[in-house]
DNA sequence: CATAAATATGAATATCAATTCATTAAATCT
DNA sequence: AGATTTAATGAATTGATATTCATATTTATG
């Protein structure tokens, strides 16, 4: 082994620039990739989404992805953990410039929509993963998904006709809310010891009153 | 071919009999396999679910399971189809004896979390499939999950303190409920033309009314 | 009890798609 | 320009598991 070859003099300017021409190629590449896979995602969910229909959105071959990234998961995941992170960085900002809570809620409520709107494909597999209304869900498809959801609505509407519940929002919607008010209770229930002692009346009473008189303090 | 190859004059009883003796032995087996899937499935989800998996469970041998269920996916729906029929009945009948909106939402809110009460493993199985708050799911385990769910946590939680949201519930679950309010609107947004025409900031005030009021009618 | 019919078995097969890697092409350097 | 390094390709490999089916076992029948 030569001096040389410890590379002791390679000008401090070059080597870094050619590391940021490499660096800015190996991040278009992934961009490239991560548009067409939010895509395809999107489209077809985590499970039907192949590395090929992807590649073959880019425009690359196959194996071209690896060279970008580990895996399947880790290409799904830099997406999840990139948008969120966007969606994170913007709430925080736009909620720093705001006093109160009341301001900082709607804010928040604003940026989101905001947010989702100009990321409708990340929408998608947002809600694939994480939300009960997916239409393409194995389960809504279902004819006992719909029959589930137009009897929900049925009680809400009739709800809705007696005077009980506002008529100002969809009953669907209305029915979508409630349910997710229940499993989310259900849910601490279990995780919590606290919950998990009060008795099931309790419960459907804590729930009956946020649902219709909402989170608000009295 | 002789004339008793035609079956002409089997006793009725008896044919009959035997057809349920037969039929009887079927829906055990099916049980069997349906409880034991039900396990696998809300343990492992659909996709980490093997067919071996269940097999062994119910104590057959992997293709037992076939000559009783088409394939995986039947086996699942039919699982799903079963216990939202039963939750529905439920549903019908207790709702049917009592009067009145208000009591129907509250024997409606009740029943439901009586029912998941009882069927944990479907609880898992449906929450797998539908819900946004699934311990076990891809994204639940990655810190940017996390990151996001503090986040939200404490917005909430500054509202409380400030007298803004009601103290009577976990921020986590508030949190939850905003979650899914937000959701639902972008999800009905997309589908109608109605929402599609508002602007966001009628949305957001729309939404914000909703989750600090609730659905009640003022 | 012997024979036939119905059930169950689990190893072998089929399928599907993620991942690899030997080869080719492009870019960079001397 | 030729040599060398870097990047891209996509067919072949691997792995995983759903599904089948020839064989064995159990149950019913005469």
């Amino acid at each position: 082994m030569n001096i040389n070859s410890l590379n002791l003099e390679i000008p401090q300017e070059l080597a870094s620039a050619s590391l940021d021409r490499k660096e800015r190629h190996r991040l278009l590449r992934k961009a490239d990739i991560i548009r067409a896979a939010q895509h395809v995602f999107a489209v077809k969910g985590f499970h039907k989404a192949t590395i090929q229909d992807i590649a073959l959105h880019a425009q690359y071959a196959t194996g071209t992805v690896y060279l970008y990234f580990e895996d399947k998961n880790s290409l799904y995941f830099s997406i999840v953990e990139e948008k969120i992170n966007e969606l994170l960085n913007i709430l925080r900002l736009k909620i720093g410039q705001v006093k109160g809570a009341r301001g900082k809620l709607e804010v928040f409520i604003y940026e989101i929509l905001r947010f989702f709107e100009k990321n409708q494909d990340f929408f998608r597999i947002f809600v694939q993963e994480e939300s009960p209304w997916l239409i393409k869900s194995r389960l809504a498809k279902s004819t006992i998904a719909q029959k589930r959801k137009d009897f929900f609505i049925e009680l809400i509407k009739a709800a809705q006709s007696e005077g009980v519940i506002r008529k100002d929002a969809e009953a669907g919607q209305i029915s979508d809310i409630l349910e997710s008010i229940i499993i989310s209770f259900i849910f601490n229930w279990w995780e919590e010891k606290t919950l998990r002692e009060k008795d099931l009346k309790e419960i459907a009473g804590i729930i009956m009153d946020l649902f219709l008189s909402g989170v608000k303090k009295k």
